[in-house]
DNA sequence: TTCTTTTTGCAAAACGTTTTGCTGTCTGCC
DNA sequence: GGCAGACAGCAAAACGTTTTGCAAAAAGAA
């Protein structure tokens, strides 16, 4: 028994194709109660419009980009993955219930996406120069940023609240009597790190704090940052707490501080944005910050689809929420 | 400019779309010296076919589904999906660049999938009542499995060499100095435990150990193997080595030996599996085994491509690779 | 030459939708 | 009774491929 089409409905129900059409689509009026017996019918058949007669239509794909400026697959133990790989899981859930595919986009530096055909990608965390941003732009494709596009204010993003988490955490830090407090964040140019700089620029300010910011390479990992942490920590031994950007830069630095015999939180307090596993795992455990990345995802894919649509949309996510845990206790 | 179709190709080249359609294709013959002209002038137009007018007419969606019996989302901490996004992230790059879209099927308990098409589907290591195996069946998509799908060797599967992964560790326990191994795997009916408990026995069989096993919950997670392995080890004191099906009850249980006051490696040595994020962050570093995911990912989506397109193709792996760290240090 | 075979290519149908313009029919109003 | 407007629905075209049957030309065999 083949699936059937919309003209066995049609013949089914005793009208035309286009008639069908109307009824699911709205365009335009049909008489409810036509439409009622149509519904009916098609439950009852088990009808469901060919996607790929839809997409052929329409000129849609149905296919969403996923796209991360970091590399995919190379490295799946790096930090950014874990955080790439939730918000992708729960694209794909919030996708599929719209009947649209979600893709993964690798950025691999040489091979374009000139054959995979988006209707529209969302952009993970892009860096200030990010190249596809360009990209997409030149090809028309909707985008929507996760995490503002640093120096872009006019390409819709999901708000990650990066200065907003900073506050939560340099204020916990304070509150549980943490006074000299440093900051590890990143070169790299994204407006998580930009707005975390800001904030902890304009914290030192009111609190009348000497700033003391390492910056690294976020793809050094743990052992980059536990050789760069050591010599901050040497040459600023007043320390008392510290906000690192990156969940694998805070066991790094963890690392570095047990070397010089430093307990936490007792000598000094550590806490980290994203609360991946990195942070569940370290011990004593990260006090971190909840992202809400499901919600975020959803919410970056609702977006993308009104984009698509032509419809402007700006969801917004829930605040993230302060996880204190044993690495800042009083 | 609108994108080129097949027919302003067929015009630029004085040809018919039939023949433009066969060159590309192969079907038919078509003289040499017009199929170069043709796939030149194509080149250069930058002409591709339109994906949504090959799958209307094919029938086919060009969509793989990556499924698991895990539920995806609703917990990103959870050990297997690590696992799975290690294994998406590379299907997901295999996938594209055969011009097919990979998408995370996620296993929410009552939604059934009658809506999606897939051409095909991969399992990953499927129990042995899974339910999604004879449902896939009764749609008739074709189904590859990562890990056997355990009593139906009919299936195809990428092979996770299991047995040998378990042999390997517990070799390399015993060459280490452990005498008395006992095993901690789970409840659930999979592959790999199955195959690791055969291996095990056959083990104890050989070198006349008494066999030590512990079946915990997958699910359980850190705090269940913390519990239970306590337990383990305090009616079994004499225990000095573990291999542990998974890295979360992996790290749970290096918790237990610490409450115990047990040294890593010098009073037990402690192996697993899964070389995940788990693995590499434990103090000491646990002895795992790389299971080559990139390679059995890639292997999984020529499997069930070759399927789609009525080929059987059985794609090799390399065997797993044992990695020693520090808690299986002689 | 005539007949068969091979080579090369084309025309047209089909895949399952959505959209557009059109045609009746019904209502209400003057 | 005649007319404007709203309402319901239909026919046909279009989206861009692939496939199938057929035809013309070239080549080979008798």
């Amino acid at each position: 028994m083949r699936k059937p089409t919309i003209i066995d409905l049609a013949n089914a129900a005793g009208v035309s194709p286009t008639t069908i059409s109307h009824a699911f689509s709205g365009r335009r009026r049909v008489d409810p109660e036509t439409r009622d017996r149509i519904v009916a019918l098609a439950e009852e058949m088990g009808y469901r419009p060919n996607q790929a007669a839809q997409r052929l239509r329409s000129g849609k794909t149905g296919a969403i980009g996923l796209a991360s400026s970091m590399p995919f697959a190379v490295s799946a133990g790096t930090s950014r993955l874990g955080f790439l790989m939730e918000i992708a899981a729960s694209a794909a859930m919030t996708a599929l219930s719209r009947d649209m595919t979600l893709c993964l986009i690798p950025s691999v530096p040489g091979h374009n996406l000139d054959n995979l055909g988006f209707d529209g990608v969302i952009v993970v965390e892009p860096a200030r120069d990010d190249a596809l941003i360009p990209y997409l732009e030149a090809r028309h494709t909707p985008i929507v940023s996760i995490g503002k596009v640093p120096g872009r204010p006019d390409i819709p993003a999901i708000d990650l609240h990066s200065r907003y988490t900073a506050q939560l955490l340099l204020d916990h830090l304070r509150a549980n009597g943490s006074r000299r407090i440093g900051l590890v964040s990143c070169d790299q140019r994204r407006t998580s790190y930009e707005q975390t700089e800001e904030a902890y620029a304009t914290f030192c300010a009111t609190h009348a704090i000497e700033p003391v910011i390492l910056s690294l390479d976020e793809n050094g990992g743990e052992a980059l940052a536990e050789r760069a942490a050591a010599k901050l920590l040497a040459e600023n031994a007043s320390l008392d707490g510290l906000l690192v950007s990156v969940d694998a830069l805070a066991t790094g630095t963890m690392t570095a501080l047990a070397g010089r015999g430093l307990d936490v939180p007792a000598d000094i307090r550590l806490v980290t944005r994203y609360d991946g596993i990195r942070a569940q795992l370290s011990r004593p455990q990260l006090t971190a910050v909840d992202l809400h990345l499901d919600d975020v995802a959803r919410a970056a894919v609702e977006a993308i689809l009104a984009l698509i649509d032509g419809n402007q949309f700006a969801p917004s996510v829930p605040k993230p929420d302060l996880i204190v845990r044993g690495s800042s206790l009083k």
